[in-house]
RNA sequence: GCCUCUGUAGCUCAGUUGGUAGAGCAGGGGACUGAAAAUCCCCGUGUCGUUGGUUCGAUUCCGACCGGAGGCA
């Protein structure tokens, strides 16, 4: 049987770090971040990521683990925060995945493998070439024919799947499609107790995630994102895709509006947030939590220990 | 006070040579297997400002009224 581990998920400003660390102090758990852009140093303000005070002394990993430039994937992210777990728990404590990067979490716990490569740069970038200059739909007509059954899956205008299956096709030799029903046979990494996070109305969780752009721009995002820019960091990497960054970038950068983006960063955080209780909301496993109008941690860390005793993990 | 323009989906606006209407954004739903805070897909009934009139039929034409913008006094 595979290691049992907790999970916390939701979308953003759900409450995830303050109930983790809670539930860490309790239950002699550690805190393994589970967040796609946290990963990055010296982006602290506009990911959210826990400060040492809120982590209450509760050790924290897969947070700081990059540089903004660098290439970072869901590959090297399972590799290194299953090393992560497997430390824990050789430590007799308890591994706590709190985050909200789904593709992450799924892959993490799920055992699954990626094709053995390393993503080809140049030929990446020959695709997206090719994307521009003929149109998406050609490149998922020649998907069609190496693979129909990703294919099938595919839209035609899912330029970013549809090259990513013709690289594993050019590079492996095997279609992505046996690539994952092989990968969907293996047996998960973990047995996880899923608790997820979420406000029972919509305007609510708009209300808070208002409340905290305004309190990252009062906390310094602008001066964040200007120091990077000064740092050198490409504008166009991934980390600076991330919400609150690429908006703060445009607006530093064309010495444009910073409140006007700050609201284009609430927009987007909102919008994003639709899309993770998306995710999360496709396993039927998940064991939601639901606030009212503000988080009740007390009631909270009741029903998540609740949970957690019949799971078997207290 | 007079004149002109204007009032259509939460917002910005198209449109109907009279047969009850459609885009973008917002919003909702879904997808997601080495970029994932990324990316992709699906979803538009609303007293067409109110009220009279003309008409078989008005959101569309005419009048009045009530908002809004501008101009002249």
């Amino acid at each position: 049987m595979p290691p049992k581990i907790l999970v916390i998920v939701g979308p953003t400003a759900s409450g995830k770090t303050a109930l983790s660390v809670e539930l860490a102090l309790r239950c002699n758990g550690e805190v393994v971040s589970a967040d796609s852009m946290q990963i990055y140093r010296s982006m602290d303000i506009g990911t959210a990521k826990p400060t040492l005070a809120e982590r209450r002394g509760v050790p924290h990993h897969m947070l700081d683990v990059a540089d903004p430039g660098e290439d970072f994937s869901v590959a090297r992210y399972v590799e290194m925060a299953s090393a992560c777990i497997e430390d824990i728990l050789a430590r007799g404590r308890l591994p706590i995945l709190a985050g909200g990067t789904g593709l992450y979490i799924d892959s993490l716990l799920s055992g699954r493998t990626f094709a053995a490569f390393s993503p080809d740069a140049p030929l990446r970038a020959q695709f997206q070439r090719r994307a521009r200059e003929e149109g998406s739909p050609a490149l998922w007509r020649e998907l069609e024919r190496v693979d129909p059954e990703a294919a099938a899956r595919l839209h035609p205008n899912d330029e970013k799947r549809i090259i990513r299956a013709l690289e594993v096709w050019q590079t492996t030799g095997r279609t992505i499609s046996e690539h994952n029903r092989e990968t969907r046979a293996l047996p998960p990494r973990y047995q996880a107790l899923t608790i997820g996070l979420a406000f029972r109305r919509r305007e609510d969780m708009w209300a808070r995630i208002d409340r905290r752009v305004d309190q990252m721009m009062a906390d310094g995002l602008e001066d964040e994102v200007r120091a990077l820019l000064a740092r050198g960091v490409p504008r166009t990497c991934t980390a600076m895709q991330a919400i609150g960054y690429k908006e703060l970038v445009q607006a530093v950068s064309a010495g444009g509006d910073v409140k006007a983006a700050a609201e284009e960063v609430k927009l987007r955080s909102r919008q994003y947030a639709k899309r993770q209780l998306t995710w999360f909301r496709r396993n039927p496993d998940v064991k939601w939590h639901f606030w009212d109008s503000t988080p009740d941690f007390p009631a909270a860390l009741q029903s998540s220990t609740a949970y957690m005793e019949e799971f078997g993990l207290l």
